[in-house]
RNA sequence: GCGCCUGUAGCUCAGUUGGAUAGAGUGCCAGUUUCCGAAGCUGGAGGUCACAGGUUCGAUUCCUGUCAGGCGCGCCA
């Protein structure tokens, strides 16, 4: 619709500046939809863009290309209003166009083309396993899933991945962690060390490995901390102590069975992030191993490849990148004194990896705590002599966690944090997507568990999903009346819905894919978020405004039609949220 | 100190890329059901869009500065 108008409006701008021999460089035409039905349903702000190219006033211009206007089958009515906007109003027919649409595209109502297959990765979360998801973590997997859901329906091809880290040092501390709770199991005695991972799943990961292979890995106590420099509740670093205990466990263990401890570890913890996330939800495409890039030497490649390009330098027996040859603020370091390559390192190769899938869009999806780190990934992107601009960080500002008025701390290290599992089973996976996708990705969010948890009825997640339910009422109630909805009578009786709160709701419906291309292509899905809560309250008004079951047979069929596309709206957008839509509640 | 994000109703937040009288939810006040689900609906009060300049037909939106809050500035990941 907004093309059709944009076509009249350029029309008869060319005859208009024909008329007024002007020669000066058109603005592109904006057609935008009004706030305020008093404005008519689509305005044109041509004449004063024009104003001062033109020398003209702005009403005048407007008088001319409104007199110029071709008619058109669709409009009804032209004002000039204000300073002089071009105010179009809709013919009825053009209003009601809307619901056959929707209903015999159905799921595909709202869905485009303009991402023209384009192939898009969308990397989010990517926690360390070294732990459950806790309720930052949230954030990020709700966010990414739903923006990739919206590429998706805007017609990218999408690839949602997990980049595992799956190794480096905090992984070993994990392992560490692991075999320590282990030992206390086999009924070693020692004080566990204060930067070792504190939460109790790690015992748990210990009893299971303990029930697989006994004591087999069991060494005594003092033979594990002689020599070890000591903690830092003794007065030492945590630091140096947790790191002689990681060498320690590889040298008592031996290669293969550190390993095994190493990997029990992992794998039981990305087992529980898999889950967790696909019990919330979140789907991917690929599980995407750091290890196996180090292991099958991308690493070192992309390292000697960049050095070959004269990117790298050593000092201090470190090789550095020059990353303040691209605007970053400092050199980094790729490779330190001790041979072992940065996480920086494995980035990099990370994404020179994702460069060479063919991938058109990069997206990375990070808490803003990392910010600082993307302008070392962009350097390193334009090192390579990758096109930078295929790649789109997107942040996640942190949620504040609050009990009440309370502010709840967070440490995976301590194990005091709130997981993504707790939060679900207290609130619900609709609840909780819905809450995380409302508020925009950039704006602090205050998470008031209190609130979530005891006043779920104030969270607007039912509020759209009771619009849905009460449609679906509605022809349960036709059948128990011994009646039947006839789409076909309906569709030709759509001329009959002329009433005020009609028209709104077929209005709103008509936005909804203006509504879901604009969410994807800016990666915003709480403006779907506000849609829906719009829709919703469209719905909410007109039932209470009119009844639809009534003794005029035709006007049923049609308000029954109307209300069966509201319904089918209501269904796709939550769809692409990853809310359920019930039929009851 | 430098960099990024933010500042809109008592509270939590929108604001369609610079448009017309700045909007929702929640909270508060007052109504609403012999009738399709009251998890609903109707009305009311509530604002110096942090502050000061600038750009122009027009600024909550763009630019500069100030103030306030959050985050980041490792041979950690």
């Amino acid at each position: 619709m907004k093309d059709q108008l944009k076509n009249l409006v350029g029309q008869a701008l060319s005859i208009f500046t024909q008329q007024q021999q002007l020669e000066i460089d058109l603005p592109e035409i904006q057609i935008d939809r009004t706030k305020d039905k008093k404005h008519g349903d689509f305005a044109c702000n041509i004449a004063m863009m024009l104003a001062k190219p033109a020398k003209m006033n702005p009403r005048q211009i407007a008088t001319e290309i409104v007199a110029a206007l071709p008619e058109s089958e669709f409009v009804s009515q032209v004002e000039i209003a204000g300073p002089g906007f071009i105010n179009f109003y809709l013919t009825a027919e053009a209003s009601q166009q809307v619901v056959l649409d929707i209903l015999s595209k159905g799921e595909a109502y709202g869905r485009s083309q303009v991402g023209q297959g384009k192939k898009v990765q969308v990397e989010f979360v990517s926690a360390n396993p070294t732990g459950p998801l806790h309720v930052g973590h949230g954030r990020g997997a709700a966010y990414g899933s739903v923006v990739s859901s919206l590429l998706m329906a805007a017609g990218f091809d999408v690839h949602r991945e997990y980049y595992v880290n799956d190794a480096g040092r905090q992984m070993d501390i994990l392992g560490t962690s692991v075999w320590l709770r282990y030992l206390q199991a086999c009924g070693e005695h020692f004080t566990f060390p204060s930067n070792g991972y504190q939460g109790s799943y790690v015992k748990d990961i210990a009893a299971e490995l303990m029930q697989e292979y006994g004591e087999k890995f069991s060494h005594a106590g003092t033979e594990v901390f002689k020599d070890i420099p000591a903690d830092e509740p003794e007065g030492g670093d945590k630091e140096m102590h947790i790191d002689a205990l990681t060498n320690r466990a590889k040298h008592l263990l031996g290669d293969a069975d550190y390993r095994i401890v190493f990997d029990k570890g992992l794998n039981a913890i990305l087992d529980d992030i898999r889950q967790d996330l696909a019990e919330f939800g979140t789907e991917y495409d690929e599980w995407f191993s750091e290890r196996s890039l180090v292991e099958s030497g991308v690493v070192d490649k992309a390292i000697e490849q960049l050095k070959a390009a004269g990117q790298l330098y050593q000092d201090k027996g470190a090789w550095w990148f020059k990353s303040t040859d691209y605007g970053d603020e400092k050199d980094r370091v790729v490779v330190r004194d001790n041979g072992q390559a940065t996480y920086f390192a494995s980035d990099i190769a990370y994404h020179l990896n994702k460069y060479q899938r063919g991938f058109e869009q990069i997206i990375d999806i990070w808490g803003a705590d990392h910010h600082g780190y993307i302008p070392r990934v962009k350097a390193a992107v334009q090192a390579m002599s990758q096109n930078v601009d295929q790649l789109k960080v997107l942040l996640v500002q942190f949620a504040v966690l609050y009990r009440g008025a309370e502010k709840v701390g967070m440490s995976t290290r301590s194990g005091e944090f709130v997981t993504l599992r707790e939060l679900r089973e207290e609130v619900g996976k609709d609840a909780a997507r819905f809450f995380y996708v409302m508020r925009g990705a950039d704006q602090h969010m205050d998470f008031d568990l209190e609130l979530a948890k005891s006043q779920s009825n104030d969270n607007p997640v039912y509020y759209v999903q009771y619009a849905h339910a009460r449609v679906c009422s509605v022809f349960r109630q036709l059948e128990e009346r011994g009646l039947s909805w006839d789409e076909t009578v309906g569709q030709n009786n759509l001329s009959r819905l002329t009433e005020a709160h009609e028209e709104a709701l077929m209005t709103r419906l008509a936005s909804y894919p203006e509504v879901l291309e604009n969410a994807a292509l800016n990666h915003t899905p709480h403006i779907l978020a506000h849609y829906l809560m719009d829709l919703a309250r469209d719905f909410h008004t007109y039932y209470n405004a009119h009844q639809f079951i009534s003794d005029d047979a035709a006007m049923t069929q049609a308000r029954l039609t109307l209300i069966a596309s509201v319904r089918q709206v209501i269904r796709n957008a939550l769809t692409v949220m990853g809310v359920s839509a019930p039929e009851s509640m």
